[in-house]
Order: structure tokens, then C-alpha cells, then sequence
DNA sequence: CTTGACCTTCCAGTCACTGGAACCCTTATC
DNA sequence: GATAAGGGTTCCAGTGACTGGAAGGTCAAG
């Protein structure tokens, strides 16, 4: 397979596949003419990392987890304990949006958005914290 | 001031402040040594820019931002479309994040995470995804 | 005079791509 | 055989918002 017709298939663009081989996750063949030539192992591959990448995952703890799937002998412990640690990283990002949420939709309903300058949401910004 | 205690009044990293100076978020004098001399109004920007970033506005939002609040005759009308905007952009990013953490937290509790092989976290990694 | 805590500039690296230029290969059509 | 369209290739630069580090100047205290 050329790199169109796995990008296709995979669903990554085809410039990021050149780009997960550069940096060493897929290692597709060459034909003659200097084209990359996939094998169905790569498409697997990168479909794989289209997903992890989908769930947030790191490049790195995409190669760590490509590295687990390719270990028959794992241990599902391993897997679930970056899972984990993933998890929560997204868990506390979301906590953190959820902050800004909270605090930008008080104030973008306190503010009149009319054609006057007075706007409590500067006012707000320019807030001293403390003295 | 110098920018040491520009930096903790503001609550942004020395680095950040010489940062913004270079992009042209802030503009302190000079003392004959050489060292920043930051006004009054420059900590005021500045601890702006932080509170401004904290609740995640780009910087060139926070360009826009301090434009309009230094210019008296602003429409409120302005900042509340900005700040709307980029409320909008939270709450989008807050769903996904939602997603992954549904599809990571179902994963997670799938896997028997001891020394076995069998992961269904890697199962549905490798998932195809239709033929 | 030296020590240490400041301050300065400049350069490189982060993360995961993405865009673009310049060029080569293949296939079809005229 | 010329040409054009639509693949493919490499390499370089840029993104956002810093952050780290090197190499060096300045200042106050002892």
C-alpha cells in the first residue's frame, strides 16, 4: 500500500504518517521507486495509534502501549496502570476547564454587552487579588 | 521595580514577563544598568495578563483584551463576544475531554489489571474499526 | 575582594504536528 | 513524444506559550 491509501484507511493524515516514521513508531518498507510500501502490520499499527491519539494518549505512551501490544507476555496490569494514570491527568484537565467554565460564564452574564464601556468582566481581570 | 518583584506581585514567572515584553504585551522603561524599571501599570497589566491566561485566553485574546480595557470608550458588547467565544471553546474541549474520559474510564474498569496478558484496553486499541 | 543574589541577552527545546517549496514517478490522453 | 494530473519524496520553517540553560554584567553585604 502507498501512504494515500493508508492514510485513507487508518484515518491519519498522510503527513503525520511520515511523521510517526521519522520518529521511529511505524517502519514501513521502501519499493523501488522510494515510495514507502505498507504492509497491513502498519495499517494495523496506525490505526492503533489513530485511536490511542483519540483518547489523548501521549506519542510516548503510544509507543509504550504499541510496545505492550506487541509483548504477548504483558502483564494487563502494566496497560491499565497507564490507563490510569492517563485517566486522571484528563480527569484533573477537565476539573480545571470546568473551573474556567464556571467562573467566564458568571461573568460573561454580568456583563451587558451593550454599547457602553462599563464591562464587569475587565473589571474583573484588572482585579487587584490582594494588598 | 525590578522584575523580581514584578514577578511575585504578578504571580508570572520572571521568564513569562521578559517573554511578554518581547511580543509587545507590555513595554517597561529602562534603568542606565540596563535592568527593567516596570511601573505601577505594567504590574497591573501584567497580574491582568495572568488572570486573563488563568482563565485560559489566548494571548492574542489577551492583546485584544488589554486594548479594550485600556480604551475608555470600549463596547462592553466587545469583550462579552470575546469572552463568549472562547466559553464556547471551553465548553467544546470540556466535551471532549468528557468523551475520553467515558471511553478511558470503561477501559480502565474492563481490565483485570493483574499479570495475565489478556487487556482489553489493547483490545479496543487495535479495534478495526469497520471493513 | 569576594560571595551570592540579582539582572541581562541569546539560543535551543518543548509537543505533535502542519504548511510549503522543490522535485520525482506514474498513468492517461493527445 | 509531450504534457498534465495526481500521486509520491525530502527538507525546512512555523505553530503557542513558554521554559531551561549558558555566558556574562550589576549590586549590596561582609
Amino acid at each position: 500500500m502507498n501512504i494515500g491509501e493508508v492514510a485513507k484507511r487508518s484515518g491519519l493524515p498522510s503527513k503525520t504518517i511520515r511523521y510517526y516514521e521519522e520518529i521511529g513508531l511505524v517502519k514501513p518498507l521502501r519499493d523501488v521507486n522510494g515510495y514507502r510500501a505498507f504492509r497491513d502490520s502498519d495499517l494495523h499499527k496506525l490505526a492503533f495509534l489513530n485511536r490511542a491519539r483519540t483518547l489523548g494518549f501521549t506519542i510516548e505512551d503510544c509507543r509504550t502501549l504499541l510496545t505492550l501490544y506487541e509483548d504477548k507476555s504483558r502483564a494487563s496490569a502494566d496497560v491499565k496502570e497507564l490507563a490510569e494514570a492517563h485517566l486522571h491527568k484528563i480527569e484533573d484537565k477537565i476539573a480545571q476547564l470546568q473551573s474556567m467554565r464556571d467562573t467566564l460564564s458568571e461573568l460573561v452574564h454580568s456583563c451587558a454587552g451593550d454599547n457602553r464601556p462599563d464591562c464587569p468582566i475587565l473589571k474583573d481581570l484588572a482585579a487587584e487579588t490582594a494588598t
